[in-house]
DNA sequence: CTGAAAGCGCTTACAG
DNA sequence: CTGAAAGCGCTTACAG
């Protein structure tokens, strides 16, 4: 098929160009008799809108991207199903790149999206990211962004996550108040801002209760499961031998629970396991398992939401949005045994 | 910052639009030193190559799609990061839509890649598309397309997936081996074609060894992890008893295998699991689950490959490329016990 | 090796 | 309510 034009339409219906253009975008000031043949005459020419002209006229091109890091941790599954959703709603085309936490890659991505000229750009930065980067690709660029999940140190953007802080807090008093003393915090990348806030909201709910914390029983890791086997493993091999470990992450916690286990310990029973993100997975556990909700759909809806405002009005000054996180209580962190004893201590 | 175009460059430079378009192609027309010269100027006036007009006018759009159906399932989790990372290989952004397994959705989602002009798309159509539907998108486009991990009746296309049928072949065979007869197929939505070649090859192998199959013990459900506690629900219900399930997924078996625990079975010991897929937590369960690897990171890459080639020369007869799937025989089928007392016959 | 000209398929003021 | 004209920022023959 010879393809088929405005132009073409445009002769078929006897009117110009520009009032094709105008029914295209159903524009009030074509009359609707005109508008109606004109469709008819599109539908029957085969007619299909050509969005690269749109975009190169308009300044516009109805894309947004997202460059995160890795689609198989579950957590961003969810974060991306949201985010895609969204945008669907409001018409835009969704371009997709995943750094695999690799800043030159994220780097190349960013470059790429701006070359394709996205309207806006969610990023959740990799973890070497510096402000001094984005500032030199999306800064430069003035392409309107938001930071989703992780932020990044002096780098003032839009920002949308759960309240880490708090959420580790929350798991802390949870675990204090069933009586274990020993804590420790294992997992996740050192330079991730997620693991630092969290570890912190932790230090701090110890504090309050006067309970010592040992710098020890934090041990960093690579965000997946064999990050939580090999934490397990060193706390070991170091000799700790804590009574609770809070996880960076339930897919961390996996790894942990998996390792404890191999160690002869009973997650939930011998110590309490509790963790961030609530996947759907953390309540199919054996014993099930306690953890902070984290809502990537609730993030990632966010996240569209800010970046149209943001796309809408450049100058707006910058936002943080921080979703209350929400415990959930499982068996892992509530040995019924202990209880019945009176407590552990 | 005023954007600066290719004109602006030119002009700076002394030399034509022309030449600094070659330039930015690499033609071995230019000569180094005016390249050179070219670059130069192009970074410290901060040109950004605008992709959408050279998309226009070279009638390309450097993109590629990728129309799934829910990257939640971590099959399709691994099969997006294969994906991407192959295109990203080749210079191509990837535009993302999931369709949800909604035919309509999927349809829209066509319509918007089309009007974006990509150069070629992957699609997972969802279960109940029809050659018909993507013969009046895809088709009267002219788009060049390859059908990933399932394919639609009565289209021909490129296709790319496992040999399922051989898949559920090896599972068969291995479970008449160890002893099992009464087997039942679990799981997995009825229009959907893998699950209708997977019951064929397991089909097939009762009948090489003249097993009766019974039909009751086929039980359609969607595919996930509630799927897999209905089937063995409406298993009990109908007070079957199959001393063996083979599951339409990894995701299914994990339910099932939730069911069959919470109804007092152990998976593995006192009934026989086995599934499609080998994620990574097939071998994480508890048993380990036996499973028929589907590679979804070769099925990506290829799927890329074969677009490619596609893309290159429309005109070339459409081709199905099967891999060849390997059984992982895991605890869940291989009952020590059993085995010990000299099979369960 | 380089330049002048045309054009990709739309949208956008502007004029009537 | 509709049209004529200009132009978005590139690339592509073509000519020299």
């Amino acid at each position: 098929m010879a393809k088929v034009t405005l132009k073409e339409v445009a002769a078929a219906c006897g009117v110009s160009r520009a009032t094709v253009s105008l029914v295209l975008q159903d524009s009030h000031r074509v009359s609707e008799g005109t508008k109606e043949r004109v469709r008819v005459a599109m539908r029957e020419m085969g007619y299909v809108y050509d969005r690269r002209a749109a975009n190169l006229r308009s300044k516009r091109s109805m894309t947004v991207a997202l460059v995160a890091t890795d689609v198989r941790n579950p957590y961003f599954a969810e974060l991306t199903m949201a985010i895609e959703a969204a945008l669907y709603e409001q018409g835009y085309a969704l371009l997709l790149g995943y750094s695999r936490d690799d800043v030159e890659h994220q780097e190349r991505l960013l470059e790429a999206m701006i070359e394709h000229r996205v309207d806006g750009l969610l990023l959740v930065p990799s973890y070497e990211t510096t402000g001094e980067m984005l500032q030199r690709t999306l800064g430069a660029s003035g392409t309107p962004h938001v930071l989703v999940t992780r932020h990044v140190q002096r780098y003032d953007a839009d920002y949308v996550g759960v309240d880490n802080v708090r959420a580790a807090e929350l798991i802390g008093e949870h675990l204090l108040a069933e009586g274990y003393r020993r804590i420790a915090f294992l997992g996740g990348p050192a330079q991730s801002t997620a693991r630092i806030e969290r570890r912190r909201g932790l230090i701090e709910a110890l504090e309050r209760w006067e309970v010592a914390y040992d710098p020890a029983m934090s041990i960093a890791t690579t965000a997946d499961r064999e990050g939580g086997v090999g934490a397990v493993e060193a706390l070991f091999a170091a000799d700790l031998r804590p009574d609770a470990v809070v996880c960076y992450s339930d897919v961390v916690a996996f790894g942990a629970m998996a390792a404890l286990r191999g160690a002869g310990l009973k997650p939930g029973v011998d110590i309490a396991v509790a963790s961030f993100d609530d996947l759907p997975a953390a309540a199919q556990q054996q014993p099930t398992l306690t953890s902070v909700a984290s809502y990537p759909n609730r993030t990632g809806a966010e996240a569209a939401d800010l970046l149209r405002r943001r796309m809408d009005d450049p100058d707006l000054p910058p936002r943080t949005v921080l979703l209350a996180p929400e415990l959930h209580v499982r068996q892992s962190t509530v040995d019924p045994v202990a209880r019945h004893e009176g407590g552990r201590l």
